[in-house]
DNA sequence: ACCGATTTGGAAAGCGCTTTCAAAAGTAGC
DNA sequence: GCTACTTTTGAAAGCGCTTTCCAAATCGGT
């Protein structure tokens, strides 16, 4: 329980597996050659005799030898590791990007060092920093906070991978997936489901994202000959609080609309449980529709009818793009298209 | 577009801003004092006249120089990161906790290395095996899945602290905030409510956090004198779906029931929807209990009575402990406890 | 058996910082 | 002004690898 043994000395009785740390010289020595031979196994940077291969290779694995890292990145000038930076971790949409990402980067050897700007421009720009300082080969900004001239700035210092976003920057990559095209297809379907009355409640309007997902909700709007009534659209901030909140602003202003469409999942649980409380139906009085498709839309009640965009592809492709630009590759762009997952919360329009 | 410029050869043009990477031997330089007496006044590692500590101040900004964690790590033997080792990063809980985590390290000057290891043993293994091999200088495990001799094997290499699991070892720290209060506390609040048919969804069931899940609800009936019937038991996955399923799969059986727990909000969405659609109202028919209180529970509908902990305080207090470890301490155990919080999917059971 | 062309492999010089060691510079005390 | 200490400070030796440079070994040919 205590504190107990305390830092043993650094020279403890020598055993056949070393106490310590095993390094490539002593590898070197136990295998009869120099530390550069072990080196150059270690890397297949040149030809070795094979005899001596062998001999190395034993005496790594008697002494259970493992290259140390820091000193590698040191003598080779590189980390090896790529830092992410995500707005807010907790939310189901980002955790998920993350692992995705986690994932692709890990594959390729490379660590990622995690931190969360909280969608605050200063906070975002210290964990920048700090990913700098780190000496990260790369960064990827999901939704990131921060003016695009300082992006382009950042992207002369380090290749960077921006999802949500678009900036013109050598060595950098957007994965601007536009939001617009869902948005129109959710607008869209509800339009073809008899809607003429359908309410959107938007995200924060300084998100390129949430301008979008606006701007599609608008074209799809506006190819159906429906006028567009500003009335019918109340600003959230993405969270289950801000969705419910603005469903009651919405249902105060007395507006009428026969259906809604949140800009994203956890807008539209929140909007649901202000329709819930207020007596109306969903889909029976409202048709409601998300965006994200995060996992829980399939459970809750009534089912959430939502764009889904694997969210999945999207980690994996941003780790992918990272891997590109860090090997000097142009990263090729896939889109992958959004596709409406129909559920119970929506419903035609009876005249 | 293209790619454009390629690497600009090591050797550019010296300006006054150095285009390349500045080392602490420049720095010296240009403050005309020796490199060990800059590494001093960056260490505080010794007293160094005033006059010489404003030069070197000032050529630091001059120069704008970072040190390189790299080589500091290399020369002091740390590396100033440790790793972070969770299941399923997507998931809320453990997206919060990570959070948590993430901004006690970061503050302490460490950075984390996270992985995720999908709940299974051999994903975590080797997670555990690349943050060794990175030297991280210990590691947090959410929620392991490793058997527990391999934790004490593992804490004898690197400190290292485990939520949800408790092992015996030095250097280690356990928070296992042990379930079984909480789930009491919730089982207890349905038989105050005059339930005595409670059915529990169970997580999985090799799991600790689930034993304790359990074990509390049985506490909480022996306490009441009520039998403890195994078929008001099944097991589920901790997933939203697993939820459904095994709702569908106590309804089939039969089984008569007026509340459920379930080991975790998700599983608790899941079943609700079940009952929902077998046209079974909650909480009008069955009352329900969750346990984690996710975000989402607050707005789901109806409103999710649910076991809530600081999720937030858990990844601080973990964040803490490593911390404490790290710098030779023990960390003070600070329990926070389980309470209720008390919404709309639970009402008395009348007679 | 000898010579030039290849391979192989070791020595040693870093990578950028910390830290030990001992010399240089202050400070008192007489 | 000189001795005896007590700071300050610089030189230099690492930390554990990679990589350049060059000598040694090997090979093919005649």
């Amino acid at each position: 329980m205590a504190t107990g043994r305390k830092a043993t000395g650094k020279k403890a009785a020598a055993t056949s597996v070393p106490d310590g740390v095993v390094t490539l010289e002593m590898v070197a020595e136990e295998a009869g050659v120099s530390p550069s031979t072990v080196s150059r196994i270690l890397n297949g940077t040149a030809k070795v005799r094979e005899s001596k291969v062998r001999a190395v290779r034993a005496a790594i694995s008697k002494l259970q030898f493992q290259p140390n890292p820091v000193a590698r990145s040191l003598a080779r000038g590189r980390s090896m590791s790529v830092g992410v930076v995500i707005q807010a971790i907790d939310s189901p949409f980002y955790g998920e990007a993350l692992a995705a990402i986690e994932k692709g980067l890990f594959r390729a050897g490379y660590s990622v060092l995690f931190l969360s700007g909280h969608w605050r421009e200063d906070d975002e720009r210290r964990c920048v920093e700090h990913l700098l300082a780190r000496r990260v080969e790369g960064i990827i900004l999901v939704t990131s906070c921060l003016p695009d001239a300082e992006l382009v700035r950042l992207a002369k210092q380090v290749p960077i991978v921006l999802t949500g976003r678009s900036i013109e920057a050598e060595r950098s990559y957007s994965m601007d997936a536009d939001s617009t095209p869902g948005a129109r297809l959710a607008t869209e379907y509800l339009i073809g489901q008899g809607h003429r009355k359908i309410a959107f409640i938007a995200g924060p309007a300084d998100h390129p994202d949430s301008q979008q997902r606006l701007n599609g909700y608008k074209a799809a709007l506006a190819n159906a000959k429906i006028a567009y009534s500003a009335k019918l659209v109340v600003p959230g901030d993405y969270t289950d609080g801000g969705g419910h909140l603005a469903m009651n602003r919405l249902l105060d202003s007395k507006s009428e609309f026969t259906a809604v469409f949140a800009a994203n999942d956890q807008m539209a649980y929140g909007a649901m449980l202000a329709l819930h409380r207020r007596g109306l139906r969903v889909p029976q009085n409202v048709s409601v529709v998300g965006f994200d498709d995060l996992p829980t839309s399939s459970y809750i009640i009534p089912p959430l009818t939502t764009v889904h965009r694997s969210i999945n592809e999207l980690g994996e492709a941003a780790a992918e793009a990272m891997i590109d630009l860090l090997d000097g590759r142009v990263p090729v762009s896939k889109q992958s298209s959004a596709t409406l997952a129909i559920r119970e919360s929506t419903k035609p329009l009876r005249h």
